[in-house]
DNA sequence: CCATTTTCCGTACGTCGTACCAGAAATAAT
DNA sequence: ATTATTTCTGGTACGACGTACGGAAAATGG
């Protein structure tokens, strides 16, 4: 039946271990040499089963995607939309490439695709049009994808932003920011249950109040 | 006075030379070697004006930054942050490439800190916390990028996503999405002035009902 | 005129994505 | 069995990239 030399490989195969490799060592180490040595294969040997690197990476996304176990729909919406912005977290917590590999790329994939799904499923109770359901899931994805990306960089300002910000206070000019930093250094953390919850509760509010239907 | 060899250029007219590339080409073609060429120098000259590539983009996001002319705020916090969020609109349509150049940033340039400052300043009639109008700074920036970059994108759907697309409706196994992908060609787009608006006042609304003070 | 300081920039190194293509390994046809 | 056909393998190579290095060039202070 199958013609010709059989893989020594899958794509699937390929791209879990472009996955381990940007857990570990971020995405910039996913390099078409650097995976093609972790599966034990010549680099050039990946272009059989990926045609650049540019879509292996949207292999990737889309395949992380599919690992989030998600539970049925409770048809309240807060609640539904807030679990799905939850699992969001948790899966660019494991997988910290996802929000910087995210922008700019196609949402193609079967396990995007169902994502996109269960966001207008669950905002299906609230009467809103396709396109504004369409619009309040992406704010969503980029609130917890903005939330994520200052979660794990503010666990390490670097020495040298923290001197320019130290003399732009000192400046003067930055009043309000002055006062801001000046907080005790065990300020409360922003809080994502809390931010997450005044977002879909006061944008799903204000979109159901200016709308036309129910 | 100065001794040595007399600079022929400025940091100033490098960035400069770099956002104008970008703006014609994109981030991608800001390359040492270009920018060089642009302003007629050798690619290794502009290591004298500028530490790195890196540093290049962060002093290209803080000048185009102070392109804004930003009026006095009235006081209404609701009109004020309106009026940040369509300047950052107009800046990210002037400027293509900045949604993509702001993430994973050091926001230290004087321009940013006084963007940061004015919006920290709009807020304070809401009476909320530091760290809260921070967080919700950072929420509208987030919000503003998405849009411009779903914006952006969105007049060029290429064809293989489309076919994807077409084949995952005809799949059946999306049917929400299909109702939404189904929508007339001639559908409304989603208005910025719109959900930013929805965006603005539920998220103050609802960050006061849950705040403890006033 | 010369020492000093600063900028200029050609050359070069290591890295990247990936085009090309000869060899290897399988099946199908004879 | 041999040969033809198809497919995957991976070495070599090309044209980018950022940038380290270091000599040449141009200014000033003595």
């Amino acid at each position: 039946m199958a013609r010709g030399r059989p893989p020594a490989h899958t794509r699937d195969e390929v791209v879990a271990a472009a996955i381990r490799i940007a857990d570990a060592e971020g995405l910039d180490a996913v390099t078409m040499r650097r995976v093609a040595t972790e599966i034990g294969a010549g680099a050039m040997s990946l272009y059989t089963y990926v045609p650049t690197r540019d879509s292996l990476i949207d292999l990737m996304v889309d395949r992380v995607g599919g690992t989030v176990a998600w539970g049925e729909l409770t048809g309240q919406w807060r609640a539904d939309l807030l679990a799905i912005a939850r699992g969001q977290r948790a899966l660019m917590l494991a997988h910290p490439w996802l929000p910087s590999a995210l922008p700019n790329r196609a949402l193609t994939g079967r396990n995007t695709l169902a994502y996109l799904e269960r966001g207008l499923a669950a905002l299906a109770p609230t009467g809103l049009d396709g396109p504004t359901r369409m619009e309040l899931i992406a704010l969503v994805t980029g609130f917890v994808a903005s939330f994520v990306t200052a979660e794990l960089a503010g666990r390490t300002p670097s020495e040298e932003q923290i001197a320019q910000l130290g003399q732009a206070v000192a400046s003067g000019d930055f009043p309000q920011l002055a006062t801001v930093l000046a907080a005790p250094a065990g300020s409360p953390e922003p809080d994502f249950e809390r931010i997450a919850g005044w977002m879909i509760t006061g944008l799903v509010t204000q979109a159901r109040d200016h709308s036309v239907s129910s």
